[in-house]
Parts: C-alpha cells; sequence; structure tokens
DNA sequence: GTCTCAAAGGATAGTTTTTGTCCGATTTAT
DNA sequence: ATAAATCGGACAAAAACTATCCTTTGAGAC
C-alpha cells in the first residue's frame, strides 16, 4: 500500500511547473535539478504525462515542458493515473482478472468503497490546491542523500 | 496502489474461521483448500495473524487455529496492518525518514488526508460486517488456477 | 517415554514491480 | 549543418511480493 516515488515525482515535478508563467517552457534538467528527481526517470515520467495530454513538450533547442491546462484543472488522480496507471485495488476487476468469481466476494465491496474513497480525495485536489499552504515555494521535498545527484547531474 | 496477495488471503482466512464455531479448532491445510490459498503462504499470514494477538493457536495433534476475539471486534484494518505492516503512504513520516523536510512538503498533508480515509473505510468493517451480505457461504473466491493447488496440495 | 500431529520460525528461491540508466532517433532553433 | 532538447525503447539494479522447504517446538495419544 503505496504511492510510487514515481506518482510523487510527477506531482512535484508538476509543481515546479505550476509555480511559474502559464506557458513557460522549462528543460527536464531544471526540474530534475530543483526538486532533487533523478533527471532520466523525471523524463520518462514527464512523458507518460505528455501522453496523458497533462502537460505539452516543445523538443529541439529551446524546447521544454509546460503545463496544458491549468494547475485548477489538473487534478492529483490525474496525474497519479496517468503516472501509475489506474488505482485498482480489486485483482478481480480488471482485463485478465486474476481471480475469477467476482460475483459474491465479501472482499469486492469494500475494497470498491477504500478505493473510491481514495480516488475521491485525490480527485478533488488540483494542482493549485496544493500550491496555496503557507509552503515556503521552493522548500519543498528534499530526497535523503542529494549528494549523488549533486555530483552526477 | 496494490492490497496485496496476503492480505486479502489474511481476511478470506479469517473469514473462513468466522463463518465456523466460535472456539472450532481449524487447521491451516482445511483453510487452505477450502479458499484456495497456498498452504504455506497461508501459514506465515496466519503466524502474522497470531502475533498480533487477533487468532490464537494451538499445536500438536487436534490443534489448529481459531479467531481471538468476535467476529464483531476485528476490523479489517487490523487485519491488513497486522499482514502488511502499517498504511503509511508518506515516507517522510515513517523511521527511517527517507525523504527529509518534513515540515513544508505540499504533498505531505494530502496523502496524510489519503490514507486517513483509506483507513477510515477499513477500520469501520468488521469480519462480521463482511460476513452478512447475500454472498453465498462457501462460494467466496476462486483463485485463476487452482489445478496447481488441487494437484499439489 | 515415545510417537505422531500440527504450528513456529527461519532460510531461501522465483517472480514481479519499481526505480533508474543509456543510447540512438527525431524534432526544432539558430 | 549543428547543437539542443524530447521521444522511445531496451536494459539493469534493487526492492517487494509470493511461495516453498525444512528443522524445531509444543501438545496429545498410546
Ligand atoms: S479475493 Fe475477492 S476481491 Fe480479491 S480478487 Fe478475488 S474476488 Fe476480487
Ligand atoms: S515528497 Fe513530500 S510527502 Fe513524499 S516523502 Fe518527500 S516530503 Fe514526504
Amino acid at each position: 500500500m503505496q504511492i510510487t516515488r514515481a506518482g510523487e515525482y510527477g506531482v512535484l515535478g508538476l509543481l515546479n511547473l505550476a509555480r511559474r508563467a502559464p506557458a513557460e517552457l522549462v528543460m527536464i534538467d531544471d526540474v530534475s535539478r530543483q526538486e532533487a528527481i533523478p533527471k532520466s526517470f523525471l523524463a520518462k515520467i514527464f512523458q507518460s504525462l505528455v501522453k496523458a495530454g497533462i502537460i505539452k513538450s516543445t523538443r529541439g533547442s529551446g524546447g521544454g515542458f509546460a503545463l496544458a491546462k491549468a494547475p485548477e484543472q489538473i487534478s492529483v488522480l490525474q496525474v497519479i493515473e496517468a503516472i501509475e496507471g489506474k488505482i485498482a485495488f480489486q485483482r478481480c476487476q480488471q482485463e485478465e482478472p486474476d481471480c475469477e468469481h467476482v460475483g459474491g466476494c465479501a472482499l469486492c465491496s469494500l475494497l470498491g468503497e477504500a478505493q473510491d474513497s481514495l480516488k475521491e480525495v485525490f480527485s478533488k485536489t488540483t494542482l493549485a490546491d496544493l500550491l496555496k499552504p503557507k509552503t515556503a515555494p521552493g522548500q519543498n521535498h528534499r530526497r535523503g542523500n542529494l549528494q549523488k545527484l549533486a555530483e552526477t547531474n
């Protein structure tokens, strides 16, 4: 039971974009450094977000990423599901149901409820909401050991 | 984002115990067969549940497991946390915080909220609740391929 | 006491997921 | 053309999950 790093990195990366001027193009390298996220990993994550239509990318010299919509219109759920795939507690209700039966399992409905309640929280919160609090801008999220990053990047 | 099989197996196994007479001793082998759960895996899972005080075990001939409390007093949250460890979305708020800073991260409070809402659902539901629905008893949960089990067990 | 049965507990192996890196291809600005 | 930057796929390392096996321990039956 764990939100993956990829998901967290994604939200944190988007928040970094959201703090800037609406259409400013930012290179992956900048976001990576500022948020202390491994560059190549963040690149992969941003690719998913592009495919999901949450950010748009510009290639070539002077290129980079920018939000495709206003921060108010991007929910955390969208971001997480774009990166980690759909949140689904019930193995039975997936393509390739790993546990057929699906009809009478006592757990199914409970897992469904749990999952809905989780999605509810994530879907009602937008990037704009996350930007508001007293969080000192730029003072967000620092990894355990950034030494490695500082050296190699 | 996934409840593990271990957790599901645990709940399913307990439900099997809960369907019987209050203090009836049941061997792991029986539960394993009836719920189509790999025997040795279930044994490990039940060990955690014993340690957590949710079931009690009796060794030796004629031994087995039985619930240590009434089904009404066992919440799904207790079961899951006994098996999978405490539900914790925030890596920062654990022993060995993998991501120090803890003070101003925009995500922290959201993750906390998500986690609370999930725990709420699991903690308000007891084994007794799961027993009630129209679920045909004994007709619960069947794995993808039980052939392997049927052969080897 | 000893034999058998069943759980306890530890070691270990196999698989899958997550985390991350690398590199060639592609696109764009200069 | 050249340099800059993302795209896309392949790949590697680490961690988590799933599962099995085996030896030990405790309890009952004889
Ligand atoms: S155990 Fe119940 S909830 Fe879990 S996969 Fe099987 S049917 Fe679905
Ligand atoms: S990113 Fe924020 S929430 Fe996640 S671990 Fe770091 S501080 Fe905690």
